[in-house]
RNA sequence: GCCUCUCUAGCUCAAUGGUAGAGCAGUGGACUUUUAAUCCAUUGGUUCUGGGUUCGAGCCCCAGGGGAGGCACCA
C-alpha cells in the first residue's frame, strides 16, 4: 500500500500504463497483456489465481503407469495431473502443450471437440510459464507419445513474465544466479546439480544414523571465535549489548556434547567466513561435522570413506566420478600419506617439524614459500606441502600428521610428539575434509590456546580467541574421540561434475543488483 | 585488493567507425496427431552508466558499475 505522503504517488505516469504504452511485444507490453488476461478472467468470475487443485498423479506416475502402452492407443483411465506449461504447439483445433511437474513432463493433447470452444479458447490464451491443473485421460499419439487428453484444463497461477529461450535456456550466470528460479525453471543442469545435493545430504542423514549418530543444532551465534583459523563476520546484539562472531566452525561446541555424554553427534551447520569469494569460497558455505567418543583418527578416516562412497552410490547411482579426465572409482581404497612426506619429496629436503627453523626457512626461499617472522617450522612445512603437492592430488587421498603447531586442537601423535593425528582429505586438488583424534587433556588445550594467542598478539587475526568455557568443558572430562568435518558444497562440486561453488549453492552471495 | 575477459530486444545471439539485425517468445492469420511443430504477416532497442575522440561511436579512448576466470586471501 502506497502512503498518501509516498512522493511517487502523486506523479505515477509509469504506474498506470497507457494502452499505447502497451503496444509493440517489449518486456513492459507484454506484462501488460498477460494482466490483461488477468484482469479479463476476473471480470468474467473466474480466479487466475486459485487456492488448490487435487492432483491423483505426478508426471513420473502417469509415466510409470502407463508408459508401455502401443501407439494410438486411447484409455478411459482417469488422471489429474499438475504442471508448468514448457511449450506449446497450435495446430488450429488441436493443442499440444508441454507441462513439467517436479518429476517429469508429459504432453497434453488438447481436442476442440472435447473440451468446447469456450474452454478451448481460453487455453489458446494460456501463456508459456502458467501453472495448469488438468483433468482428463491418458492416451498415446499414432507417434506412440505418451499424454494426456484433457477435459478440463484449470489455470492455477498465470505467469506474468515471459520465461527464458524455450530452447537456448539461460546462459548468462549473472542471471543464472541472481535469478536461480529462472534457471531452475529452464536449465535442466541447475535442477539435477541441486537434485545431487540433496540426495548427499539425505545420504549422509541415514549412514550417521545407521552408526547411531544424533544430530544436533548449536549456536550460530559465537560469543568467542574457535574451532578454525578464519576471520569471522562480526554483528551485534542490542539488548545484550555484546559483540557476537558468526560461527567460523562448530567444533567447540559438538564436542562440549561428547563431555556431556552424548557419544555420538553431528551437524550440518551452515558456517561463515570473512574471505575472499571464489570457484571454491563461498562466505557461507555448509560443514558436516562430527564426533564420535572412544574412537580415533583411524574410526573417523573410515566414516569418511564410508559417507562419502555411499552418498555417491545414492547421489550418482555409481562410486565412479571423474576428475579432471580420469575416472575415479570412490570405492577403492584411499591412500593415506603423511603431509611431511609430501613436502619432502616436493621440496627434494626430508623435511621434519623438529628441524631448526632457519634450516626450513632455507628450502622455503628455495621453492618462492612466503614465510612471515612468527612462524614455526610446522607452519612452514604445510606452506611448502601447499605449494608443491597440494593440486597435483587428483585422487581421494588422506594428508596426514600435521604438525601440532597448526593443529591445536587435535591430538599428538602417539609415536611423533611433534605430529599430531590428523587428516585432511583431498580431491582434485581441493580440501573436502578434515579430521583428528580430538585433543582432550585440558590442561594441554590451555597451553595450545595460549601459543594461539600469542600469535594472534604476533598478528595473526585469523587466530582464535581463548575459549575458557571450552577448556572448563574439557575439566569435566571428554572420553578419547574422534571427530570429523566435511565440507559439503565442496562434495557436492565433485559429485555434480561442477567447477563453480556457486553451481551448488542456490543462492550464491553476490554483490546487490543495481538497478 | 590486483590482472584479463565480458555486458546489444524478455531470452539466445549478429552487426569493417557509416540507417542496430536474426531466431525464440509476443501479436494477427492458416492448420485435428504435433515433438524446439510448420507456413504467411508483424510489434518490440537508454547497445550497462557517464564523459571523450570523430563529420559520424554498439564498435576507439577514459572513468564508473555488474558478472566470469585467474592471482592474492583462504586449516
Amino acid at each position: 500500500m502506497s502512503e498518501p505522503t509516498d512522493p511517487h504517488s502523486d506523479d505515477t505516469p509509469d504506474v498506470v500504463a497507457a494502452p499505447e504504452a502497451a503496444a509493440g511485444s517489449g518486456l513492459a507490453a507484454e506484462k501488460e497483456r498477460r494482466l490483461g488476461l488477468v484482469e479479463a478472467m476476473r471480470e468474467s468470475g473466474d480466479n487466475p489465481y486459485p487456492y488448490r487443485f487435487d492432483r491423483t498423479h505426478t508426471l513420473a506416475d502417469v509415466r510409470s503407469g502407463w508408459g508401455h502402452l502401443e501407439p494410438g492407443i486411447e484409455t478411459e483411465d482417469p488422471v489429474s495431473v499438475a504442471g508448468r506449461i514448457m511449450l506449446k504447439r497450435d495446430s488450429g483445433k488441436l493443442i499440444f502443450a508441454t507441462i513439467r511437474d517436479r518429476s517429469g513432463e508429459i504432453q497434453l493433447f488438447i481436442s476442440k471437440a472435447v473440451v468446447g470452444d469456450d474452454e478451448f479458447a481460453a487455453i489458446k490464451d494460456l501463456d508459456l510459464g502458467d501453472w495448469v491443473g488438468v483433468n482428463g485421460t491418458v492416451m498415446t499419439t499414432r507417434k506412440g507419445e505418451l499424454s494426456v487428453k484433457p477435459d478440463h484444463v484449470e489455470l492455477l497461477s498465470k505467469a506474468i513474465r515471459p520465461m527464458p529461450d524455450k530452447w537456448h535456456g539461460l546462459t548468462d550466470v549473472d542471471t543464472r544466479f541472481r535469478q536461480r528460479y529462472a534457471d531452475l525453471i529452464v536449465n535442466e543442469d541447475a535442477r539435477r546439480n541441486f537434485e545431487i545435493r540433496h540426495e548427499t545430504v539425505a545420504s549422509f542423514r541415514r549412514t550417521l544414523a545407521k552408526h547411531g549418530f544424533i544430530e544436533v543444532e548449536t549456536p550460530v551465534l559465537h560469543p568467542e571465535v574457535g574451532g578454525a583459523h578464519a576471520r569471522p563476520f562480526t554483528t551485534h546484539h542490542n539488548t545484550l549489548d555484546m559483540q557476537l562472531y558468526l560461527r567460523i566452525a562448530v567444533e567447540l561446541y559438538l564436542k562440549r556434547l561428547i563431555v556431556g555424554g552424548m557419544e555420538r553427534v553431528y551437524e550440518i551447520a551452515r558456517t561463515f567466513r570473512n574471505e575472499g569469494v571464489s570457484t571454491r569460497h563461498n562466505p557461507e558455505f555448509t560443514m558436516m561435522e562430527l564426533y564420535q567418543a572412544f574412537g580415533d583418527w583411524n574410526d573417523v578416516m573410515d566414516i569418511t570413506e564410508e559417507l562419502i562412497t555411499t552418498a555417491a552410490q545414492d547421489a550418482l547411482g555409481t562410486t565412479v566420478v571423474e576428475v579432471r579426465g580420469e575416472q575415479v572409482d570412490l570405492a577403492d581404497a584411499w591412500p593415506r600419506k603423511r603431509m611431511i612426506d609430501y613436502a619432502s619429496e616436493g621440496t627434494g629436503v626430508e623435511l621434519h617439524p623438529s628441524m631448526p627453523i632457519s634450516d626450513v626457512r632455507k628450502v622455503a626461499a628455495n621453492h618462492d614459500v612466503f614465510v612471515e617472522d612468527r612462524w614455526g617450522a610446522g607452519k612452514i612445512i604445510e606452506e611448502l606441502f601447499e605449494k608443491t603437492a597440494e593440486s597435483s592430488i587428483i585422487r581421494p587421498t588422506f594428508v596426514t600428521g600435521h604438525p601440532v603447531e597448526i593443529s591445536p586442537l587435535a591430538r599428538v601423535d602417539r609415536n611423533d610428539p611433534f605430529l599430531t593425528e590428523r587428516f585432511e582429505l583431498f580431491v582434485d586438488g581441493r580440501e573436502l575434509a578434515n579430521g583428528y583424534s580430538e585433543l582432550n587433556d585440558p590442561v594441554e588445550q590451555r597451553a595450545r590456546f595460549e601459543d594461539e594467542q600469542a600469535a594472534k598478539a604476533a598478528g595473526d587475526d585469523e587466530a582464535g580467541s581463548l575459549d575458557e568455557d571450552y577448556i572448563r568443558a574439557l575439566e569435566y572430562g571428554m572420553p578419547p574421540t574422534g571427530g570429523l568435518g566435511i565440507g559439503i558444497d565442496r562434495l557436492a562440486m565433485l559429485l555434480a561434475g561442477v567447477d563453480s561453488i556457486k553451481e551448488v549453492i542456490l543462492f550464491p552471495t553476490l554483490r546487490p543488483e543495481v538497478h
